[in-house]
DNA sequence: CTTGCGCCCGACAACGTTGTCACGTCACTG
DNA sequence: CAGTGACGTGACAACGTTGTCGGGCGCAAG
């Protein structure tokens, strides 16, 4: 085999061969060794084969950057992914689950973490754009994505995802927030509860809104009345949530019964009910799965969001609109999903019909 | 202000405005925008002005890639991430440390998921080297990163990360593996226990194996004797980590200590523990943080991965390349953390100077 | 033997941008 | 008042690739 060309300078860093040197040392045209990489008709099996092997020797990997500049439907592959964090559980699955979808159709994913920060929302916007993604999936920061029309009008598919968007009609696929929360105080009140707590993240927030009004109608419909003082927003983090749980807990009339609405409050509020030694007492049902939950005492009752199926069904209706469709914008609503296990079984006083 | 150019189309995308078009409304030669958008010197202030206002009125975004190509540095300012997977816990938070370095220097992340395939691996590089990223972070998973060299040669970086590459000079960021493998046992044979069985990965992932010698060392080191029959290697899934650890458990000569050198391991020694009612009697020691492992009772002691501080060491070793850092390839080793919360210091029958 | 057609192949322009260079203007300097 | 240099600006080529087109060749049909 020959060795690989221009050894001139020694220790330099190797230029990257491009179509050209292909060309030149299969001895043919560079549009030739266009056709044989894009596997493109009307190359005979003896040249295609030469061009294969200068291609091998030379380590020639084409650049899909130039080739898109001038291809005709000017698609990079590659797709952005926006979420609150890489590093949260429940992202990270998503991603997982839209990176199988992605890798399957020789998509590449660039993940991007806003942690709630409205200005990461549009500083990663453009970031990609400027990268000519063929695509966003974005979970929605900012009050208003209107911002976000001037990249759909251009082709530039958007999905949201776990929030409906503001200001613009797209696609989205969200989680069952407001029948979720119903749910579980559903479960909690025909366990025999009746004042059960609600613990939320920032208002802002939309999914953590949504869940408490789940919350209220699921005590609307049960026909009892919703104290406020059992109702506490604003929390964004698991410290701060073991401090609201303990002064809810060891208020005058406390709660039987917690309904925390997200995983890392939780996992705040367990901790809280293990330091005051309640956790056999008072009932506790999660929205979002905690990892692990079926190995703490008592295991954790959840309302278990599906990330793996959010995430496949907003990279298909990604790579839908991407194949052509036009309809009118779809809004996926995921179910949620009672994960019985213990925590949320606990009776409360009206429980007349169970012992203990 | 304006309307937006040509509205011939009613409903047809709107094209994407390039500098031309910028150009041509701001009255202007192209390079001059151009000098604008990069902020090069010797525009004036009103021509400056000019531009920007027809720029933002077009809702222009420069191409990065186009711009790329005749760039003289050709930076994409774009790299690539390879990990097991992006739902992995340690893999996700790693992987968030690598991106906020990353944002900061104006690079975005491509991610992708290898699931401990080679086969994957050789895609993922493939796809990541024809978009042309400026450097590579890679937990290697084939018996040979040679291949990579190509990339290393031509002036894109590598930095491998949690596992040592084979087959070629490059930096790396690990866990110190076999160090802390050592330290759960020694810690174990400090509250009195001597037949300690290790629960490991797949044999041919390389930590794996390193654990399983820090484990022999840890043992050696108290001049406790290797039993073989307390070794089991080659659990990838907490199920099967579950039913090895019962079967280890219901010996004639059951081990008195557990260290499960990886988090699904632990979890489902976990299990197997308290399935048996053991999880009080027998101590454990888990190799990689659990979620929540507080929360469990007893609470788990782990050894646990600075997975922060490995994402950005390792980031910052690929800038640093990227900044010419030309130096001998260096290999960085992560101390890990004892933590200490209770399952480890279960006592052992030696324990003599212990109550119970 | 022509004609026509299909196949193989390469020259050339173009994609959207930046590097190079040259030109014109203006304020200083000598 | 000519010479000099700095500044502001745009024409043009080039980056690596693909779309277009046309030329050459071989073969079947007329």
């Amino acid at each position: 085999m020959t060795s690989v060309s221009g050894d001139s300078s020694p220790s330099a860093t190797r230029r990257r061969p491009t179509m050209r040197d292909v060309a030149r040392l299969a001895g043919v045209g560079i549009k030739t060794v266009s056709r044989v990489v894009n596997g493109e008709p009307n190359v005979s099996a003896a040249t295609a084969e030469r061009v294969r092997r200068a291609a091998a020797e030379l380590f020639y990997e084409p650049d899909l950057h130039a080739g898109n500049l001038r291809r005709a439907d000017g698609r990079s592959r590659t797709l952005g992914l926006l979420v609150s964090s890489v590093a949260n559980p429940f992202a990270a699955q998503v991603h997982r689950a839209i990176e199988r979808v992605a890798t399957e159709r020789g998509y590449a994913v660039f993940a991007a973490s806003l942690e709630d920060d409205p200005g990461a929302e549009l500083r990663a916007v453009t970031a990609l754009a400027q990268r000519r993604v063929d695509g966003f999936i974005v979970t929605p920061v900012r009050d208003d994505q209107s911002y976000l029309r001037v990249h759909t009008d251009r082709g530039t598919p958007l999905v949201c995802l776990d929030r409906e968007p503001h200001g613009i009609e797209t696609d989205s696929v969200v989680t069952s927030n407001v029948e979720g929360a119903r749910d579980a105080v559903r479960h909690l009140v025909s366990y025999g509860h009746r004042r059960i707590a609600f613990l939320g993240d920032l208002e802002r927030i939309k999914t953590a809104s949504l869940r408490r009004d789940g919350y209220v109608r699921g005590l609307t419909a049960a026909g009892i009345e919703v104290d406020p003082a059992l109702i506490v927003l604003g929390l964004h983090d698991d410290a701060t949530a073991t401090a609201v749980a303990r002064r809810l807990l060891t208020l005058p009339d406390p709660p039987t019964a917690i309904f925390s609405s997200q995983n890392l409050i939780t996992i705040g509020t367990i901790r809280a009910l293990q330091q005051l030694g309640l956790e056999h007492e008072v009932a506790l049902v999660g929205f979002d799965d905690v990892e692990t939950g079926d190995l703490i005492k008592p295991a954790i009752t959840t309302i278990s969001q599906d990330a793996d199926r959010i995430g496949r069904l907003a990279a298909e209706r990604l790579f839908a609109r991407l194949d052509g469709d036009t309809s009118a914008p779809r809004h996926v609503v995921v179910p949620t999903r009672l994960v019985v296990r213990g925590s949320g079984e606990i009776p409360g006083p009206a429980a007349l019909h169970r012992t203990r």
